[in-house]
DNA sequence: TAAATAACTATACTTTAGTATAGTTATTTT
DNA sequence: AAAATAACTATACTAAAGTATAGTTATTTA
């Protein structure tokens, strides 16, 4: 098989699963609902104020996104008025390595950032 | 302290960075690319056939977005016509071990996708 | 009795990302 | 002489992501 054939096929190999995984992660919400939870269990309510500017409806859509793709559990307390309480699966814990990488070279790329934006124009 | 306000502060101090790495990640194009040059210097037309579907102004938009993060670099070769090959740089290549983060737990969640979805509806 | 808490949903809107199609300049191949 | 290659840019559009604002049901606190 060509060089170029068997890259391609291995390229497409690798772009599959990494978009698979970029997908969950992807938008401006859901990272900050994941790590925030990853703290510990938390109420609606609370994870709200955790993270500023969210809307009631956004962290509603994303909270959903992520239960339906089993990252996250939900779980009604039938008190008066009910209270819900969200934490991360052991699944969703699995996305920890992920969220270390990311953390790792994002902080490196600040640094770049900076260092080069002093030398350039400031962004 | 309160632990809440720590957890919070603890908590934005994650997301920053994390998100930084993310936007350069996120997209439709962006991985592929890095991918597909991941495997070796390539010319913009090289890349174009490498990615199916890709349109030429993407393709360029993404390049200058990833050449202006310093992930990749661009080189004119001035023969008649004159080509542009595109590399990776070393700092690009500090990408690999989140790319490959991303991968493993892509490939996880895919095959969790698919036996979870045997058991309710088809995707 | 009004406001606050709880966990949302609904509607309408704006912004950003991505697509479709065509055009550019210079050269080489058919 | 027409078509192909090379590496793009320009214009106009659609689709997806995100925002703003208000409303819901039931209960508790001021």
């Amino acid at each position: 098989m060509p060089d170029e054939i068997k890259n391609h096929s291995e390229c497409t190999k690798m772009i599959l699963p990494v978009r698979d995984a970029l997908d969950i992660l992807s938008g401006k919400w859901k990272l900050p609902i994941i790590i925030s939870l990853s703290f510990g269990n938390k109420r609606f309510s609370q994870i709200a104020k955790e993270i500023p500017k969210i809307t009631d409806k956004m962290l509603s859509k994303e909270l959903r996104d992520l239960e339906a793709n089993l990252l996250v559990k939900r779980t009604v307390i039938p008190s008066v008025p009910v209270v819900v309480e969200y934490s991360m699966t052991s699944y969703g814990k699995s996305l920890e390595k992920v969220i270390d990488e990311l953390r790792n070279w994002g902080t490196l790329h600040r640094k770049q950032i900076v260092s080069n934006s002093k030398k350039t124009k400031p962004k």
